[in-house]
DNA sequence: CAAGGTAGGTAATGTTATTACATCACTCAC
DNA sequence: GTGAGTGATGTAATAACATTACCTACCTTG
């Protein structure tokens, strides 16, 4: 599912991504890499297939599954990657060493996403979260709605209602 | 998916609901009255297919899953229930005029949902949205981690990390 | 080199969600 | 009251997303 992506702060690359693996004394393995670089060329959320097909283009063979998975599962476990729960696909991560912090607007019409930092918000969620004993771990925070370009473009009269028909949107 | 379920506020009754649709003038019918009814006696997120299942215990025939999603489709279009994105699940909601509001807090040990309000977070939402243009939509804002009761009984040291192994989570 | 561990390959299957089309039920104009 | 139109539901098939189980390859390290 490639969609138009505004990116937010600056990307991360595959160096840098490398260079961080080797600090951290974790393997970025030639798959973990090739898998990294075919999310990044996606300009937006890639769906989990689609990223199997990606891989098999340029593996030029089969991959499963699994295969994919595993590699989603290391790039996000390193914050390299976050995962868009209301599109059940993935995204280049902006900042690997605080992967919990981030937040994203979703537009419904093009697909662009635009990440903002959280940062602000964290005290009043950490209030929250004591007030009731709870200890927060994973953040995800997604606001669904009508990017600027759309709103120019469309008659922008869409994109409100809570569910957005066509399912989990 | 059963799970204990914290309840926040007031929960919705079957009553209220039925009330609520009179006055919009759409239509609570039988099917959409059981599928939310059968929301309420789970004790937590319900999954489409648990749904399926207990919508067919109590119709006594096959329910198909478009039935089924098409009365969760209604009850989430009409702010009764809420979809927990990071667990693919269905909760009966407790504020009907504004769906668009609820924060969750989501133990990753038992399953807990504890709802939280979101009211005081919408400015600074608003504001970020301000800035880039964006109209905001629905809001999704689920923060994993564990509950108190969790924490009491576990040497706790999990539920922190971005991934939760096991996929979604 | 053998033992143990991590990564990846493969087949099968499980889970969640949608499409397309048929049927039914209600309502409203006539 | 009948028939056209509309909204709701039934049904079959399939798409899309994700995991399990098991096996193989490789690499490290004693």
């Amino acid at each position: 599912m490639p969609a138009a992506h505004q990116p937010s702060p600056v990307p991360l690359t595959v160096d840098r991504v490398a260079q961080i693996c080797s600090e951290r004394g974790v393997k970025f393995t030639a798959l973990r890499r090739i898998a990294f670089e075919a999310l990044l060329e996606f300009n937006g959320p890639v769906g989990a297939y689609d990223l199997i097909r990606a891989l098999q283009r340029r593996l030029g063979k089969p991959v499963g599954p699994p295969t994919a998975y595993r590699a989603l599962e290391f790039l996000q476990e390193n914050g390299f990657v976050t995962r868009i729960e209301t599109r059940n696909a993935f995204l280049p991560s902006t900042h690997p060493e605080d992967p919990a912090t981030g937040a994203f607007f979703l537009c419904n019409h093009c697909g662009a996403t635009l990440e903002m930092d959280l940062t602000e918000l964290e005290a009043e969620f950490a209030s929250r979260a004591a007030k009731v004993g709870f200890r927060v771990g994973r953040r995800v925070v997604e606001l669904q709605g009508t990017c600027a370009d759309c709103q120019e473009t469309t008659s922008a009269a869409e994109g409100q209602s809570q569910v957005v028909k066509g399912g989990r949107g």
